[in-house]
DNA sequence: TATTAAAATAGTAATCATTCCTATTTTTGA
DNA sequence: TCAAAAATAGGAATGATTACTATTTTAATA
């Protein structure tokens, strides 16, 4: 299972870590054709998931049924805007506190949380959406 | 849309009730199904959807792919075993400093969170597996 | 109690994201 | 240059969920 380089694994990555949108892999693909014509759907997919498995870049599960992907792995959290579904990223000091807190009464070992915030953001604040 | 008796819906929402698994609906399909033979898939998935619609039930994204559900609806925490995959509930005090925290250098407007932390449970530790 | 419109159901087909399969092409070390 | 390992394209398969439709159930009213 050694790696081997490609360059549709490259285009990839180079094309998720210059967005700032989290796309999902469909989205990915979309764009990425139009630099590589033949690409696959499913070496998209393959090579999101190699990438995460090697820890370059996170899959996220913000509830929609579809994953996203960030390249961004230092730690930060995300929100969700629930009238445009747009993912935006919040970054926070205190970000070890919340383990902390869950620590108590517990007798497993809590290896890490994830958080998702949900509610509106602001250009929809702006826009007064009221569907 | 107005609401209709359904003995379907009500033996649904018993089961969620009466177990502690956050099963999905695959799970709440095949015990129902002992007690009522015919009950379609659909049936389950389309209660589970109007239930969690009106706020009776939550629907839980735990990472799997699959929703789970939880009758219990107050506000708590979700812990989610790498090793065998259960969900487990979490009690917490100080559930709302998580969004202050989070309230800093952001001009949208957030309505809540949801944290899922994950680890190995107090029965996988006991195992010691390490596969 | 009989009538009836709205809501719910069972069963099945359709959808959609994702994974799997396979023959072919690329990569890379010797 | 050669060959084995890895990756790809394209398409088929999977699996969770939703949509569709004819039939049944609910519940309000006469």
């Amino acid at each position: 299972m050694a790696l081997k380089y490609s360059r549709q694994r490259e285009v990839i990555k180079e094309n998720l870590m210059h967005r700032e949108d989290h796309p999902t892999a469909d989205m990915i693909y979309m764009d990425v054709r139009e630099t590589f014509p033949n690409i696959s759907l499913g070496t998209v997919y393959r090579n999101l998931q190699l990438l995460t498995d090697i820890g370059e870049i996170k899959k996220l599960n913000v509830g929609d049924g579809v994953d996203h992907f960030d390249a961004k792995t230092f730690p930060h959290y995300h929100f969700i805007c629930s009238e445009c579904g747009s993912v935006i990223d919040l970054q926070m000091d205190n970000i070890d506190t919340i383990k902390d807190i869950a620590d108590v009464n517990f007798d497993g070992q809590i290896a890490g949380h994830i958080t998702y915030f949900y509610g509106v953001c602001g250009n929809c604040c702006k826009k007064g959406t009221t569907k």
